[in-house]
RNA sequence: GGCAGGUUGCCCGAGUGGCCAAUGGGAGCGGACUGUAAAUCCGUCGGCUUAGCCUACGAAGGUUCGAAUCCUUCACCUGCCA
């Protein structure tokens, strides 16, 4: 087991503890042996994304100190919905959040180890919450209470003056969050909750509740909000938010996302994300400060986060189409298995030749493609000098590639501006078509 | 319920009968410079079969040769009064 001290350093190092109940008290907690500690998560969406993936990881940091995690999945709160700051949320229908429970809980599973010393458990609080009547949840626990408190929370008073009000329901989540540490505490011996930092006030609502009601003091932290240098909300693309489903958030946009961090924020997100040593990421952190334009460190990120997010096989595989893809190279001097595995990182589009071998034209497939959103948008981006075929730059927006431009006999490589690429296929092998 | 004001492109916001696909700012996108970075400068920013055409200024009607701009009704938002 990590002691305590060291736990508690590295944390602070990494920037992780944005807010926190009495730290000294904590490390003696830590100290006396292993602490059964929770964090949250609402489903929200049908899948998590890298915000969460700071608190997934926090989870994962505390357990692999020797202690002992509960990850809850919000199969409660998620049909509440906890107030945002601008504006009252919609609310999701119970099978849809059924579903998203699901697929939330096995996206937390992989990042925790259920066996062993200190097993990691799943909870839902649906499982105590919707036993509970309207008469239990007003007696047993609204008493302890008190509305005087609940709307100076920063999260609830923020919309009391704001003109989107607030409804009973968003004001009531509070409660619901609080319940569940308590009851955690009571299942569990849980003394420690962890999560974002706009989540403060609902963690101290718990601590209250369990001081009300048990008498007993426990612990909570949280992590800060990610910010970048340049002001941005942090873990948005182009594309939107970056999700930790393959499905929603491709493996390469993954990796892609973090090769093209920030110098900035580079040293910051090592810090928060990585697993790495503080002396790998102080070494890290030097190289990048020596050879920015060698990106050591972003690379080194996005390795390490893809092989955690995706394994180790995706990530040998984005890895290497990044490099063959944005590389010194010609592509057509890749070899051909190089170069149908990176394309196959890519968004794909299949198009079939015309009677008498014509292909479609470079705007068409820019637009079908989806690199441009309309085909005026490609013919603006051709027009513009942003569009590239095999990383030759179109100039012609009548442009249509010939035979001679398939790569590997069937390949064609489409770039818009500096990082955006797309792939298209020929339907039927050249060979099929009869040449001459 | 009454009175007043508002609803314009991704967002903010000009425009009060033709010169408006609509000034300006922001975001976005592209180029130059670089390093698949930032900053800066320049360009671009409804769609299409792109020297042209189509669709658009909350919705539906109307006036007019011609409407984002005028009239009518409806919907929604804001403020004040009950």
């Amino acid at each position: 087991m990590t002691s305590a001290d060291d736990l508690l350093q590295d944390l602070q190092w990494r920037g992780l503890i944005a807010s926190s109940t009495d730290l000294g008290a904590l490390r003696e907690v830590l100290d006396a042996g292993p602490v059964t500690y929770y964090c949250g998560f609402d489903p929200t969406a049908p899948s998590l994304h890298i915000g969460n993936l700071v608190q997934i990881l926090t989870l994962r940091r505390l357990q692999l100190a020797g202690h002992r995690p509960l990850a809850l999945v919000g199969g409660a709160t998620g049909l509440i919905g906890d107030p945002k700051p601008s504006a009252e949320r919609t609310l999701n229908d119970r099978e849809t959040v059924a579903t998203w429970v699901e697929r939330v809980r096995r996206q937390i599973e992989p990042y925790l180890a259920f066996d062993g010393d200190n097993p990691a458990l799943m909870v839902n609080n649906l499982d105590w919450t919707a036993p509970m009547s309207a008469i239990d949840l007003l007696r047993d626990v609204g008493k302890h209470f008190r509305v005087n408190k609940m709307i100076s929370k920063e999260a609830v008073s923020a919309r009391l003056h704001s003109d989107a009000g607030i409804s009973y329901t968003e004001f009531s989540y509070q409660i619901l969050q609080g319940m569940d540490f308590l009851e955690l505490y009571r299942r569990h011996g849980c003394v420690l909750q962890t999560g974002g930092n706009d989540q403060w006030g609902n963690l101290t609502a718990g601590l209250d509740l369990i001081h009300r009601v048990e008498g007993r003091s426990v612990h909570a932290f949280a992590t800060p909000l990610i910010t970048k240098a340049d002001g941005t909300k942090f873990g948005k693309t182009e594309s939107g938010t970056v999700w930790l489903d393959p499905a929603m958030t491709t493996p390469y946009a993954f990796y892609q996302f973090w090769v093209n961090a920030d110098d900035k924020d580079v040293l910051a997100y090592l810090k928060v994300f990585s697993f790495r040593s503080r002396a790998e990421i102080e070494q890290l952190a030097q190289a990048a400060l020596a050879r920015p334009a060698a990106r050591e460190a972003q690379r080194a990120l996005a390795d390490e986060l893809t092989e955690l997010v995706h394994g180790t096989q995706e990530r040998d595989a984005v890895a290497a189409a990044s490099r063959a893809l944005f590389g010194s190279g010609v592509l057509d001097e890749l070899p051909a298995a190089t170069l149908e595995a990176a394309l196959a990182e890519l968004p794909l589009a299949t198009v079939t030749m015309a009677e008498g071998g014509a292909l479609p034209s470079v705007v068409e497939m820019l637009a079908s493609t989806g690199l441009c959103a309309s085909r005026s948008a490609a013919r603006r981006a051709v027009e513009e000098g942003g569009a590239y075929l095999n990383n030759i730059r179109v100039t012609d927006v009548e442009a249509r590639p010939g035979l001679a431009d398939l790569l590997a006999g069937r390949w064609l490589v489409l770039r818009r501006g500096k990082r955006q690429l797309a792939a298209v296929a020929l339907a039927s092998p050249r060979t099929a078509v009869g040449l001459p």
